[in-house]
DNA sequence: CGTTTTTGACCCGCGC
DNA sequence: GCGCGGGTCAAAAACG
């Protein structure tokens, strides 16, 4: 990877806006209230994610394996599988009270999954939450989990993360992604008419928590997204992010980018329809993302941007997080996103290598290696907490 | 110039 | 039927 996407973007930190006015004091209801029953958080063994994946290959070819695989592939370390009782006892969906404590860096970790830590060799950073999420079907379904950055430039870049997929009623079918009628621009009053919601809801998705600090964390997956909106959701201080697959045009893969308002310091995001195309290899070559904006202060405006999340404010952010980036990442780097540090001010993980996190090829064994792993929740939030954006290569065909 | 971000408006599904 | 809330569009601005 060669930048760590923050949640908003990809990493999904809310930018902070120049104007300071604080949100509205809410009682936001922790996410996970709104989770459908069926929602399961699971973190397993090695076993069991062969068993996901081989399933997934059997009862999810709608849905991008290949990005599932490279993710899995991402975690590159080897070490005995989870303990089942982690997995047994991983909460569904952590929030509010029920929150995991949280490791100094930011991110969190169960404690017993602390206390595993502490007991061996660290792995180099790296994890991967295993999880279990079922359809309508009961079909287990895999979401490509963020890699820990090999090379986090401050601290660990290892991150936690839970995956949960959310599976509207009554949704068997999960292919198919909303898609409107391409148009000219459209003029107001004369908008071109929309495919019926309730299409799209039968959308798959899937929902992942990660730790807003966690660099690594913030590029789940290595694609290129390009943000088409952001809304206050009610009942939340902090916007969610739109994003689309920039990395191919026709593209339907989505995501949504939001912190949770129970816990500031995770993000949610959820991934929406499928990718049409594979991994991109390389990214585009830049061209007006970057934006740079005088800052100072970057912890202040870290902060001010957990709590007050004004669009003008994160922009504030952003600028500094294009400036990190150039500071410190070299020319190889590509980005998958554009997004990169975004609204987090969170450190950045650099990779020169794309194919050492997402290795084009790789058989079942070396795929579900990672998992053996342990997982580490350690993260750093940089100093200057800078986040930088990089433009994608598209990957024509 | 090409691409992305920002942001207000539009559109639609759902609950009441 | 109406209103709310969420999702998307697209013009304008920003940036290298």
């Amino acid at each position: 990877m060669r930048a760590c996407w923050g949640p908003w973007g990809p990493t999904g930190l809310p930018v902070p806006k120049v104007n300071p006015t604080p949100p509205p004091a809410r009682q936001s209801p922790a996410y996970g209230q709104e989770q459908r029953p069926s929602l399961r958080l699971v973190e397993a063994g090695r076993g069991f994610m062969r068993d996901v994946l081989l399933r997934m290959a059997e009862h999810f070819n709608d849905w991008d394996l290949q990005a599932v695989v490279r993710s899995c592939g991402g975690v590159a370390h080897a070490g005995p599988p989870p303990e089942p009782a982690d997995a047994a006892t991983a909460p569904a969906a952590p929030r509010g009270d029920e929150a995991p404590e949280r490791v100094p860096g930011g991110a969190r970790a169960t404690p017993a999954v602390s206390a595993r830590r502490q007991e061996r060799a660290p792995p180099p950073v790296a994890l991967l939450c295993d999880l279990e999420y079922l359809d309508s079907d009961h079909k287990p379904f895999l979401l490509p989990v963020a890699r820990p950055s090999p090379r986090p430039r401050v601290g660990g870049g290892g991150h936690g993360s839970e995956v949960m997929i959310s599976f509207p009623a009554g949704a068997a079918s999960t292919s198919g992604v909303q898609q409107r009628a391409s148009s000219p621009r459209r003029k107001p009053g004369a908008r071109t008419p929309r495919p019926k919601r309730s299409k799209k809801s039968q959308l798959k998705k899937v929902v992942r928590e990660m730790p807003v600090a966690d660099g690594s964390s913030s590029s789940p997956d290595p694609w290129a997204w390009r943000k088409y909106g952001q809304k206050p959701i009610k009942g939340s201080p902090y916007p969610r992010g739109y994003y689309k697959c920039s990395s191919m045009k026709g593209c339907t893969a989505r995501k949504l980018v939001e912190r949770s308002p129970a816990k500031p310091g995770v993000l949610i995001v959820t991934y929406m329809a499928e990718h049409c195309h594979p991994v991109p290899a390389q990214l585009n070559a830049l061209a007006g993302t970057t934006r740079h904006k005088p800052s100072s202060g970057a912890a202040t405006e870290l902060h001010s941007a957990a709590s007050s999340p004004s669009s003008h404010e994160q922009g504030q952010t952003v600028e500094k997080a294009a400036g990190l980036r150039e500071r410190g990442i070299g020319n190889n780097e590509t980005s998958n996103s554009t997004m990169a540090g975004e609204f987090g001010g969170e450190e950045i993980a650099a990779v020169d290598d794309e194919d050492e996190f997402w290795p084009a090829e790789m058989d079942l064994d070396e795929l579900l290696a990672p998992v053996d792993g342990d997982f580490d929740f350690e993260h750093v939030i940089e100093e200057d907490g800078v986040l930088g954006r990089r433009r994608p290569q598209k990957i024509c065909p």
